[in-house]
DNA sequence: AAGAGTCTTTGACTTAAATCAATAAAGCGT
DNA sequence: ACGCTTTATTGATTTAAGTCAAAGACTCTT
């Protein structure tokens, strides 16, 4: 297994050069957890941030009675929680791994020291964040003035990969997931599944989806 | 405008010191650019970013057959181009003014060789993103598990500041921002405003509002 | 294979917020 | 001051999505 070629598969490092990563390596270790095991909790002190290797974990926030709410779902190749590491001393949300999961951990302080010493790094990195920070706020403006229905049709479209001339979405993790990153629930995603399916947008079997009218599916999503 | 002050109250930039500001204000200019005019295009070698001091810039690429599609809409405090400037690349995209604007642009060789020289700069940026990205992370969750009524009443405490044992809020924009500002519509924003008036919590006149019951309101938020 | 448990789907209902529409009020330029 | 435009409020209606409830499908365990 090897870290270097996961590292430079995430946003925030895929610019190092084989020798920068070999430096970050230095400070990165392994950490395996099973399936439901905490990784970090809101309010802990951030001493380090991960990567997955395998498997997959979620980042969640309860609210105040008590309901979860998924914020995000890393899987292969994503890091998680690098933003707490320059700002707050506390992780801003809470990990759980939701399959048996591999994860990279990178200390906090190796980074930073990284950076002091080579701050060519810093550039590729913050590259990355204004990146993520991109993403947010797209999430953000979908939420706010386009409904379920074409929101799930963008999720389907942006992680689909094409598959003997087909586009397919593959249901890796639960509806109960999805939905959550929708910023919905369950009952609503498979409604609008079943809207899109009525369509003849899509077709669902053996936990894949079929996208048999991406194009209609695109305007869908606008 | 005073561009210190300005690039203080970037999230970007508002933990420099007055004297890092200095160093930075070296590279920066004021640009004004009139409705349509175009500020950057897909391509050219990416000299600046900038962020927007007053009104509002369309990203935007053009397809082969000539079809513009706006990828984005930047307004006031947002960055614009940063990627393309840490990633040493060309613009990806084009970017045209869509109402008359202020931009502060701040060049790539100015900012690059700031962070060369001193390190500790790429972590006051590095936390800015950081503390921009968790902003997000609250504006997610309370977008989707917060009604209008919570997320006015969280926002009125969260930016109102005591004066004369009063907590005051003043309407230095108008409600119609501050109705996109919390993710929905004028006429709703209005109607939650009358009903929280009528619940007595707060109470409005010369453009200001004052939170008559902090307590209570907190509890609304919540 | 049977039972317990969780997911998922579907239906009936409720509710929050958007839309549509019509005034009212406040700015602004001439 | 006067129209003209933009902004703000209020009411009636519609719609999207959440809630509640029940049943079917799917795991996992024993």
């Amino acid at each position: 297994m090897d870290i270097r070629k996961f590292l430079l598969s995430t946003f925030l490092f895929d610019s190092f050069s084989e020798k920068e990563i070999d430096l970050l390596v230095n400070f990165a270790s392994i950490k395996k957890v099973n399936k439901g095991e905490q990784i970090f909790s809101e309010g802990q002190e951030a001493s380090a941030f991960f990567i997955v290797i395998s498997g997959k974990v979620k980042i969640y926030k309860l609210s105040p009675d008590g309901k979860e709410h998924t914020l995000h779902i890393h899987g292969k190749g994503e890091t998680v929680a690098e933003a707490a590491i320059f700002d707050s001393m506390d992780y801003p949300a809470s990990c759980m791994a939701i399959e048996d999961s591999v994860l990279v951990r990178i200390s906090r302080e190796g980074i930073l020291s990284l950076i002091r010493k080579y701050p060519e790094l810093a550039f590729k990195m913050m590259s990355g964040y204004s990146r993520r920070l991109r993403q947010f706020v797209q999430k953000i403006e979908e939420l706010s003035l386009k409904d379920i229905k074409s929101r799930l049709a963008g999720y389907l479209l942006e992680n689909s990969f094409e598959e003997g001339g087909a586009l397919i979405y593959n249901l890796s993790c639960s509806k109960k997931e999805i939905a959550s990153l929708l910023g919905t629930i369950p009952e609503t995603l498979s409604r609008a599944l079943a809207f899109l399916k009525q369509k003849n947008l899509i077709s669902e079997k053996n936990n894949t989806i079929i996208i048999k009218d991406p194009e209609k599916l695109k305007l869908f999503s606008g």
